[in-house]
DNA sequence: CTAAACTGAACAAACGATTGTCTTCTTCGA
DNA sequence: TCGAAGAAGACAATCGTTTGTTCAGTTTAG
C-alpha cells in the first residue's frame, strides 16, 4: 500500500535520491556509468515507481493538469455544441489521448454563467491549471484579458465565433467547413449534378461560402432560388429539422429545378429527407442529398440504417491538435497558433 | 503573477504560517482571539489566497482528484452508454457539481482496452486519484480486486451489469427502471388502456419486469402475444429503431388487439412510430406510445418537435449521488452503499 | 503563595520531488 | 611530479501545506 518513492530506489541502489531523479529524468548534468544507470532503471521498474504528482507539481510550480471548460446551462436541456453533440466525445477522446501521453491530466470544469469572476475564481485560481481548452464556447474579451495576465495558455477548439477575433492571442483549432462543403458539392458534380440546392441555417456562413465557391469553380448553375437559408436560434434544438423540412417544401413548391441538395447539417438534412419522403421524391434517384456532421456515424440511436451521405469533421484529430497546441505553449513556450483541419467525405446511400 | 501563499498572510498579520493555516482550516487545536481570527480571514480574502493544491496534496497524501473513467473504442463509432448518449452530459454535470463543491477536481481518463494492467498502470498508479467513477462500464472482478487492494474507492454509475455482483464492495447508483416503466404503464392505464403492448430489446430485463408488475397490479390484460422482445447486440447502434419497427409490424400483422404500447427505449419507440406511421395508425388517437430515456429532451437535433411521451432517468441527480457516495468513502471512510433513484414521467403528445 | 491548568501562538518536522552547488577521486598534460 | 581538469555522485535547499509539540504568559485552584 505504500507508494514507492525515489528514496526507495535510492536505498536499493545505494545512491542518492538526487542521482536517481537525474537518471530517471535523463538530466544532462549527470554523467553516470551505464551499469549504474541500468541498475537504477531496472529497480525503478521492478518496484513500480511512479513519480508523485503532487511533489513534482510543488517543486516545479506546474500542476500538469489542463482544464476542459464545459459550460453548463444548469441542468436545463443541453447547450448545443458542448456535450450535447456526440462529436464532443470524439474530441475529448483525442484531447485525453494527446494530453495524457505527455504526462498531463485532463480536468473537467463546469462553468455556470458567472462571467469573469467565476472564471477567475474557479478556473484561473482555484484549480491551478497549466492551460485551458474551450470547446465551442468562447471566452469573453475580459476573460481573455485575465488569461493573458495570468499567463495561462488557452486554446479554442472549434469556436463558434470567428477565430479572427483572437488573432494571435489564443491558439485555435478549426475544421475547414468551406472545404468540406466544396468537396461534397464536387462529389455531386462528379455524379453529373448541375443544379444543386443549398439549404442551411443562415449562421453557417462558411458552409455557404464553400457551396458558392464550389458552384463557381465547377461551373454549376448558380441560381439564387436554389439557396434557402433560415434562422435557427441556438436554444432551439428541434429547429434545424423542421426548418429544413419547411425549406425543402418551399423549394419543391417553387418549381425551381434541381437534382441534388446540399444541407448545412445532418439535422437539416433529416428535415429535407422528411419533406422529400412526404412528396414522394426518391432519394437518391430523383434527388441526391448530402448532409454535414456525420451524426449517424457517431450515434445513430434514433436512426435506422445509416443512409445519409455526409461530411465529417476530423473531431478526434481536432482534439489531438488542440492538446498539441496547448502543450506547445505550456511546455515549450511557443506562440499561439491556428490550425485548420480538413473534413472528410462519408459516402452512403443518399448521394 | 506571484501566487499568494500562507506565508504572505503570515507576514501581513504578524502570525506564524501554522497559525494562519489553522485559522483557515478551522482547526480545533487552535484557540485564537476573535479579533485576530477575523484579521486573518480578512487579509486572506484581500490577498485572494487560494491554497496550493500540490502542497496540500503532498502533505495530506491525497490528490483531491477523482477520476472519471471513460472507455474508448479507439476512435471507432461510439460506445453506447458512454459519451455517446446525451444523458452522459447531464451525469457529468452533476458529478462535477458535487465534486467541485467539496473541493475536488474531476479528472478524465480514457481507458483503451488494456484490461487490468492498463487500469493498474494508468488509473491506480499514475494518476493517483482519490476515487474512481465508472459510468455504465463495469470493471472486471480482477480490477475490483486491485481497487480493494489499493484502497481506492470506486462507484458504479448506472452499471450495465447487475449491481448485485459487487455486493457491498463497490458503491453503486442506479435508476429504478422497473419503477419507471411501472409509472408509465400506470399512466396508460389511467387513460383507460387495458391492452398495453411491450416492445423492447431483451436486455432490458428491469423494464420488462416493471411492465409485468404494473400489468398485474393494475389488472390489465396480460397476453403474452403483447410482449415482443428482440436481441440487439451492443455494437449495433441502429438496431433498436429498425428492430422496434419490425416488431411493431409483426404485432400489427398478428391481429392481436392493443391500444397502447410501452417501448423499452426511445430509440425503439422511434421504430415503433415508424411502423405505425407506415400502417396509417394515428398516435395517440388509435395507439398511444410511451418511450423511455427522454432522448428528445436532451438532444432533439434529429427530431422535429418533441412528441414522444417518455420516462426520464434523473441523470443529473445520479451524477450528484455518485459523487456523494464516492466522497463519503474518500472523506469520511464510510462503507460502500447503493442508491436507487426514481425516474420521472415526461408527458408529451404520444400518450 | 505556589503548582497546576489553561491560553494563544510559535517551532519545526514532515510530504517527495527537482536542481544548483560541492566534494571526492581519477586521470592527464606539462 | 604537481596542478588542473574531468568524472561520478553526494549535499542541501526549496516548493507550500499540515500538524504534533513546545513554550511563554496568565489564570485558577488549593
Amino acid at each position: 500500500m505504500k507508494r514507492v518513492t525515489l528514496k526507495d530506489i535510492a536505498l536499493h541502489t545505494n545512491l542518492d535520491v538526487s542521482t536517481v531523479s537525474r537518471v530517471l529524468n535523463e538530466d544532462p548534468v549527470l554523467r553516470i556509468g551505464p551499469a549504474r544507470r541500468a541498475h537504477v532503471l531496472q529497480t525503478a521498474a521492478e518496484l513500480g515507481y511512479v513519480a508523485n504528482r503532487a511533489a513534482r507539481s510543488l517543486r516545479m510550480k506546474k500542476s500538469f493538469i489542463v482544464g476542459y471548460v464545459m459550460t453548463d446551462a444548469g441542468g436545463s436541456p443541453a447547450v448545443e455544441g458542448d456535450f450535447n453533440f456526440p462529436v464532443v466525445r470524439a474530441r475529448l477522446a483525442g484531447l485525453e489521448e494527446a494530453v495524457s501521453q505527455q504526462g498531463y491530466l485532463l480536468g473537467l470544469v463546469r462553468l455556470l454563467d458567472g462571467g469573469v469572476p467565476a472564471i477567475e475564481e474557479k478556473v484561473i485560481l482555484r484549480q491551478q491549471f497549466d492551460g485551458l481548452i474551450f470547446n465551442w464556447t468562447v471566452p469573453s474579451p475580459d476573460v481573455v484579458e485575465r488569461l493573458q495576465f495570468a499567463h495561462l495558455p488557452a486554446v479554442l477548439l472549434d469556436p463558434r465565433a470567428p477565430p479572427g477575433l483572437f488573432n494571435g492571442r489564443l491558439s485555435c483549432v478549426v475544421a475547414d467547413r468551406a472545404e468540406g462543403v466544396r468537396r461534397s458539392v464536387a462529389h455531386l458534380a462528379a455524379r453529373g449534378h448541375r443544379r444543386v440546392a443549398f439549404i442551411s441555417t443562415a449562421a453557417n456562413t462558411q458552409r455557404l461560402a464553400g457551396y458558392r465557391s464550389a458552384a463557381e469553380a465547377l461551373d454549376l448553375d448558380t441560381d439564387s432560388r436554389l439557396v434557402k437559408l433560415f434562422d435557427s436560434p441556438i436554444g432551439n434544438l428541434s429547429g434545424p429539422r423542421s426548418e429544413g423540412c419547411r425549406a425543402m417544401h418551399a423549394l419543391l413548391d417553387s418549381g425551381v429545378e434541381f437534382t441534388a441538395v446540399q444541407a448545412g447539417s445532418d439535422a437539416t438534412a433529416a428535415g429535407i429527407l422528411d419533406a422529400l419522403r412526404k412528396s414522394g421524391t426518391r432519394v437518391p434517384e430523383d434527388v441526391a442529398v448530402m448532409g454535414y456532421d456525420d451524426l449517424e456515424g457517431y450515434s445513430a440511436n434514433l436512426l435506422p440504417e445509416p443512409f445519409l451521405s455526409t461530411v465529417r469533421d476530423p473531431n478526434r484529430e481536432m482534439g489531438l491538435q488542440a492538446a498539441e497546441l496547448l502543450l506547445d505553449q505550456v511546455e515549450r513556450n511557443e506562440a499561439p497558433r491556428q490550425v485548420v483541419l480538413e473534413p472528410e467525405l462519408i459516402l452512403r446511400r443518399s448521394a
